[in-house]
DNA sequence: CCGTGTATAGTCGCTTCCGACTAATAGGGA
DNA sequence: TCCCTATTAGTCGGAAGCGACTATACACGG
């Protein structure tokens, strides 16, 4: 019964979502996309019926009808159960709270970055920082659209929190770049 | 044959480790455990193996012999091919240049912030910034300790960028304490 | 009014990932 | 010396994740 505690943040999107109303999965998916939440949790086709499934054998959805339109496949209406809400509040709580561990790609590199040679690495670097700028610019831009369409600023709080790691980051980035070039990051290795 | 193009950062890892000699698949884990790398790359056992085999199946490593000591079970040591060597700094480049979405924990997070009220959200977040601090003191103090035993800076350049990000992340964290607390961050909603 | 592209809605099989389990040896204390 | 624990080394089954594929409906230009 009580399988393996859930673990993707897009089970916490789909339950956070059906607290508002009841809906079928595609809906789901596609309001996330809508309101550019699909930024901050991985859309996939097959992972979000597996996880409506995995949400319900929980207990924290159910079905509460399936509707048939025409001819067209029929679709599973879920809502979130009572002990889906306090589970949903009890789960973003803990995620607040807690830093876990995670691996992000850039970090792996950043570990084998001596291996690309001083040349190399700080011209890579480089790419980096066009990159994470044009990433900076866009997230500020969609921040000042909603924000100006009268949206509170709640609703997209998680993009101020990405544009500012994202500024760290190109911080960080410049100043290796620099270090780099002016020899006082020292190149150990035959390069 | 060429089968799915590998992305688990751990396959880095263990090809980078393959550059410098022959290993069998649980030295690479203790090696890289010993370097204190396991805070970049994901290391559980069952992963180990098959990444390797993964590796094997592209043709970036080989098996160069297998013993058997006593009545151990016997090791396999590979060491990387021609092919390997290349496809290494290839991908090492690559992830360098371009940053990739990722989806951590904390912004599926934050984006339902909302849903817990002024008053729980501004307190969990303030454990979080506790966490934090002591995460970046841990890196600082493995970073000095690493740097003071005469290892050059390049060698846990990982942990500078992982500390640096750390502080934007408790920065904003305090930030959005102090907003959440003297109202500048409106609540919409019944809380 | 016919074809073509796009939005709607979901299925399925394959790969990857994980962690519990097995099993032998080395080391150290009673 | 004998037992207990830690370390070494790896296997295996099941869960989760992904993306290619299926299939209908609808809008719209020619």
């Amino acid at each position: 019964m009580a399988t393996r505690k859930i673990r993707n943040t897009l089970a916490l999107a789909l339950l956070g979502l059906l607290l508002e109303k009841p809906m079928h999965p595609y809906e789901m998916a596609s309001t996330l996309r809508e309101r550019s939440k699909d930024t901050s949790f991985k859309i996939t086709t097959g992972t979000l019926y597996d996880t409506v499934e995995a949400l319900a054998r929980h207990g924290w959805i159910e079905p509460v009808e399936t509707v048939r339109e025409g001819n067209r496949p029929e679709r599973t209406v879920y809502a979130h159960t009572e002990l889906g809400r306090e589970e949903f509040v009890r789960w973003l709580d803990e995620l607040i709270r807690e830093p876990v561990a995670e691996y992000p790609k850039f970090v792996a590199a950043v570990s084998y970055l001596g291996a690309l040679g001083p040349e190399r690495a700080a011209d890579a670097l480089e790419e980096r920082a066009r990159h994470l700028t044009e990433r900076i610019d866009g997230t500020d831009t969609a921040l000042h659209e909603t924000t100006g369409a009268g949206m509170p600023r709640l609703f997209m709080i998680e993009a101020e929190y990405i544009a500012h790691v994202l500024r760290a980051e190109l911080d960080w980035t410049r100043r290796t770049i620099a270090e780099i070039r002016d020899g006082s990051l020292p190149w150990p290795g035959n390069h």
